[in-house]
DNA sequence: GATACGAATTGGACTCTGTCTAATCCCATC
DNA sequence: GATGGGATTAGACAGAGTCCAATTCGTATC
């Protein structure tokens, strides 16, 4: 979790992990870190160019997926349309609101999983997703 | 689980949930219930078409959508690429190979979940998924 | 300051999944 | 064998994401 999003230490982040700060790639990831909120690509893109076009729909995507190479954001795959980029990356599960697309953390430390079967042989694990797919409750009926 | 894939049952099992039991719709359930695979849109469409070609690209969606809608199958959604169907209605969770591709089931009943938090106010649970990703182990190296 | 060079960025064409629509087809009923 | 409504269809279309060759950028060297 990164809480200081100064471009100093947003440099020192992207070049811990071996990223060259680009000025392309500072306001990337000044758009997710300091939001903490998942965002899809075309969010990312219109973000970073708010003001004024700075950055390509290209340099987008090849930032975002540097980043998840490297760690530096996770991918969160709940929606057939889109994916979307998770600046969190400890391990957390999510709701899903199926109308609104609204995407919430939920903490893996309070989640235990009972009973996992063993990995099908050859297989080695690279990761675990909860997604809880809800949608607005429905009004009382005659309220 | 349907274990009988004789046309009779087929289109009883479609008339069930008020579908009418048309060529193509019978041909889709028929590839989809013969294999108990998880299938997509596309490869509905090529194995359905495999001798020669009967059925569009658009009745396979619009064949598709309805049979979810109606509960026949269900959607599964690991992959950021495309969508796949599962003949598979049971409450039960996935191993994804990224590598491969390949889904493989996980029975929900040897799963518990401890510790769920409570739902985001005003939201209702709609479903769960739990998506293990796991990948082809490494050689042992120096063998 | 000018030059050189590898790395990053870019517009735009392209692919792929999936949607939409208007025309046609199918088929049960009369 | 006419009628009518649902199903199917080709093909245009939309949106996410990829790819590539050309350009630009940042930096190191002179
Ligand atoms: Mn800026
Ligand atoms: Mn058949
Ligand atoms: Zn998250
Ligand atoms: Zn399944």
């Amino acid at each position: 979790m990164i809480t200081d999003h100064s471009r100093e230490n947003l440099v020192s982040v992207l070049r811990q992990r071996g990223i060259g700060p680009t000025h392309q790639r500072m306001e990337i990831a000044h758009v997710l870190f300091s939001r903490m909120e998942h965002l899809s690509a075309d969010q990312v893109l219109c973000l970073v160019n708010g003001r004024h076009a700075e950055t390509s729909k290209a340099t987008v995507y090849n930032t975002l997926k540097l980043f998840v190479e490297t760690g530096l954001v996770r991918e969160v795959i709940v929606d057939a349309a889109k994916v979307f980029y998770d600046p969190n990356t400890a391990p957390h599960h999510h709701f899903y609101d199926v109308e609104s697309g609204e995407i919430t953390d939920i903490d893996a430390e309070a989640v235990t999983i009972v009973g996992m079967p063993a990995l099908p042989p050859g297989k080695v694990a690279a990761g675990m997703d909860v997604i809880i797919r809800v949608r607005p409750a429905a009004p009382a009926p005659g309220a």
